[in-house]
DNA sequence: CTTCTTTGCTACTGTATTAGTAGCATCTGT
DNA sequence: ACAGATGCTACTAATACAGTAGCAAAGAAG
C-alpha cells in the first residue's frame, strides 16, 4: 500500500503507509486545532485565526491549503468547514478530549 | 483549568485547556510517530531511529526528552517505553489506523 | 588487560518551517 | 462615495529541524 499525501511536500517519512501520512499531516502546527476548531460548524479565515490563538494568517492559509488538498476541509459560502472525511476523522480523535483530561491530573500530581 | 506543559516551552496557543496542550506536544515533528513505534515494546535510542525512518538524534532526543516529562514515555533497563499513560493514549489514538485506511481509498478516487 | 564494537548521546552547521507584521484587493454596509 | 471588514499575499526575523561528525561509556573478543 502506497499512500503519501497527495500534492504535498510530504516531509519524508511517511514510508507508504497511510497512518504515516497521517502523522506527517497532522505533525504539522496547528493543523490538529484548525480541524479541533472546525467542529462547530463553518468558520471564516478570521474568525479561525481568532480561535486558534492569532496564529499568523500566512501559516493559516498553508494549513488549510494542505487539509483542503488532503480533503479534510472545503470552503462554502460561509467559509472554512470539514468535509465528511473531517468530521470522521474529529470523530476517531474524539476519544483524546477525555483522556487529556486524566493526563492533565496525572501530571498535576506528578510535580 | 489550566493545564500547558510541564517544564516544556509549550509554544503559546495552549490556552489553558488539556486538550490544546496535546495538541501542542502531539503537533511536534515525530511525536506521534515515537509513541506509535513504541506500541510493540521496548526500544533502543538506536533502534527506534532505525524504525522513525532515520529520524536525526538530536532530534529525536528532544522528542523523547519532552515525551518523559509528559510522562508518556520512560527509560528501562532495556530502553525507551511506553508508560502507562503513553500506552493508554495509544489506545485512544488506535482508530486512527482504520480511519487512515478509508481516507486513502478516498484520496485515491479523487485523483 | 587491550582492542574493537556498539550504544547513547552532544555539538555544530545548514536548511526549512513558523512567527510576526504590513498592507493590498475585494466585498459590504451606510 | 466612503468606511470598515475580510481574505488573503509578501516580506523579514526567529525557531525548529535535518544531517553529519564525533565523543564517552559499556560491553564483547582476543
Amino acid at each position: 500500500m502506497t499512500t503519501p499525501l497527495p500534492g504535498q511536500p510530504s516531509r519524508g517519512s511517511t514510508s507508504g503507509q497511510p497512518i504515516m501520512a497521517v502523522f506527517d499531516l497532522l505533525g504539522r502546527r496547528w493543523s490538529m486545532r484548525i480541524l479541533w476548531e472546525l467542529r462547530g460548524g463553518p468558520n471564516s479565515f478570521r474568525a479561525l485565526q481568532e480561535a486558534c490563538g492569532g496564529v499568523s494568517p500566512s501559516v493559516l492559509n498553508t494549513r488549510l491549503k494542505e487539509l483542503r488538498t488532503s480533503v479534510l476541509v472545503e470552503t462554502q459560502d460561509d467559509g472554512y468547514a470539514l468535509t465528511p472525511l473531517g468530521e470522521q476523522l474529529m470523530q476517531t480523535l474524539d476519544p483524546l478530549r477525555g483522556w487529556s483530561k486524566d493526563w492533565a491530573i496525572a501530571l498535576s500530581k506528578n510535580k
